[in-house]
RNA sequence: GGCCCCAUCGUCUAGCGGUUAGGAUCCAUGGUUUUCAUCCAUGUUACAGGAGUUCAAUUCUCCUUGGGGUCACCA
């Protein structure tokens, strides 16, 4: 069975890169009917948070993906972590290392002054005397010294790795007692069985001392996906400086989870020319040996078009209900359908579409000058109060129709054309020179209101 | 700097030796619409450069250039 897992440091919130990759990671789990473990990589203490790990939760439960099983936390592994420390410096392949921070760093200067990689030197790999006074000592692995490592990637192919270029013995416990990453990684995911690590390829470059890991632990290694980076608009990796990457910032501006997860997954993933994908779409056709080896860059412009298309696609009830995070209840009001069709096309987002919503309902406040200057030349007044006239007589308003009978009455009474009237109408309701049609907006607030509007208006004409 | 990865329209991408290099987005134009938006139609824009291999390279190889990642007692 498939078994992939997130392993996220909680040091922030989430952000729109890992949400991909956990995106992929759990699609690829679901695709194979396997599973999909949650990890919080929190053995920092002092960066991480409670409050991190719980938005991570609280992102996945709004994206409607759920991880198998409990949450692992690292930091309640300590004692198996320094198991298998002890168990490599029982076994000969890790040893303790004396050497002290100065002199580590004295190392480094003097190499890098000789153009030399940094590395360590391998004093400690075969000390038999003495420790030194007073010096607590970290666990360092044995490493090969020479060799090459080749990583079998199911996105980037076969990639070669020289020991004698990447490699040294390495801290698998640091002087305190703590494990490192490298050394962690790879036992929590031996021993939680995960046999399909899909990351981002900033790992890449890890995995060679993973594996050393893994074989000196003899485990077997899983199959590795090193999924290409998203980069912000200059090309750079994404980081908490690019504005609004905080997956529930995208909530608060209006995004569906429906075109969030569309749009992440089409960012480094494809199916031939298709674009817009449902869950089950996802889980029936998201392979990785389709991702991309490239990075991509992030740019809204396609977010906010495959947003605008569920929108515009979605069941009223099911709009009236997302709106109502955004203060429109509309819910069981009895002029849903009109108010959402009349609306729903016209917005990017459901913030905007709430916005769009309020405008309708709310009567303007002032009036754009220059829709007042196009609209009322000639005998616009004139058209207008006709038209008010016949609303005002009329006892039976309810559909957009029957106010759009009205209209066409009253041009065709004063022999002008539709413009004549439609344009100081809209001034009249909406304050400006674009918006809805006009019949739905007068069934949407009614013959009382859409008399109001005009009569505000003639007043301010009339000054 | 060492090592590793990457390179098709502005952006997301299809392509897997022979194509008028396709789609989407964006932009522009036209149509529909009383307006705006939607919708429909049309259009502009790409194989980073140079050597090979081959009858034939966007596609395979190498080099250059460019971009990115990574080199901690962080994860």
């Amino acid at each position: 069975m498939t078994v992939t897992r997130f392993a996220p440091s909680p040091t922030g919130y989430l952000h729109i890169g890992g949400l991909r990759t956990a995106l992929f990671s759990y699609l690829w789990a679901k695709v194979n009917g396997g599973k999909f473990v949650l990890r919080i990589e929190d053995t920092d203490e002092k960066r991480n948070s409670k409050e991190a790990a719980q938005a991570i939760v609280d992102a996945f439960a709004w994206l409607g993906f759920e991880h198998d099983g409990e949450i692992t936390y690292q930091s309640q592994r300590k004692e198996i972590y320094a198991k298998y420390v002890q168990q490599l410096l029982d076994e000969g392949k890790a040893y303790k290392c004396y050497m002290s921070r100065e002199e580590l760093d004295e190392i480094r200067e003097q190499q890098e002054a000789n153009n030399e990689r940094r590395r360590y030197n391998g004093k400690y790999r075969n000390f038999e005397g003495t420790p030194p006074e007073g010096v607590e000592p970290v666990i360092r692995i044995k490493a090969p010294e020479s060799g090459t490592i080749v990583v079998h990637d199911g996105i980037k192919g076969d990639v070669s790795f020289e020991a004698q270029d990447i490699l040294d013995d390495f801290i698998i416990a640091r002087s305190d007692g703590a494990a490192t990453y490298n050394f962690v990684v790879a036992i929590d995911d031996a021993l939680m069985g995960i046999n399909e690590v899909v990351r981002g390829d900033d790992h890449l470059s890890n995995t060679p001392k993973q594996m050393i890991v893994y074989e000196a632990l003899g485990f077997d290694l899983p199959k590795f996906y090193h999924v290409p980076m998203i980069h912000n608009e200059n090309g750079k990796k994404l980081s908490k400086r690019d504005g609004a990457t905080d997956v529930m910032e995208y909530k608060a501006m209006g995004y569906t989870p429906e075109s969030l997860l569309n749009f992440l997954v089409r960012l480094g993933w494809s199916h031939g020319d298709q674009e817009i994908f449902s869950m089950d779409e996802m889980l029936k056709l998201f392979n990785p040996k389709d991702i991309n080896k490239s990075a991509s860059i992030y740019n809204t412009e396609k977010l906010n078009w495959l947003s605008a298309h569920y929108i515009k696609n979605m069941p009223n009830d099911d709009l009236a209900v997302l709106l109502e995070e955004y203060g429109i209840m509309l819910t069981s009001h009895d002029k849903k359908e009109i108010v959402l069709d009349a609306l729903k096309e016209r917005a990017k987002t459901l913030k905007e579409l709430a916005d769009l919503v309020n405008e309708v309902l709310t009567a303007p406040i002032e009036y754009e000058e220059k829709a007042m200057k196009k609209a009322f030349k000639g005998n616009a007044l004139e058209v207008l109060t006709a038209f008010a006239d016949k609303v005002n007589a009329s006892i039976e308003l309810h559909l957009p129709s029957d106010y759009h009978t009205l209209m066409e009455a009253t041009i065709t009474e004063l022999e002008v054309g539709f413009g004549k009237i439609g344009q100081p109408l809209r001034v009249a309701l909406l304050g400006k020179l674009s918006g809805p049609g006009l019949d739905d907006v007068m069934a949407i607030i009614g013959k009382d209101e859409t008399l109001l509007r005009i009569e505000n208006l003639k007043k301010v004409v009339e000054e």
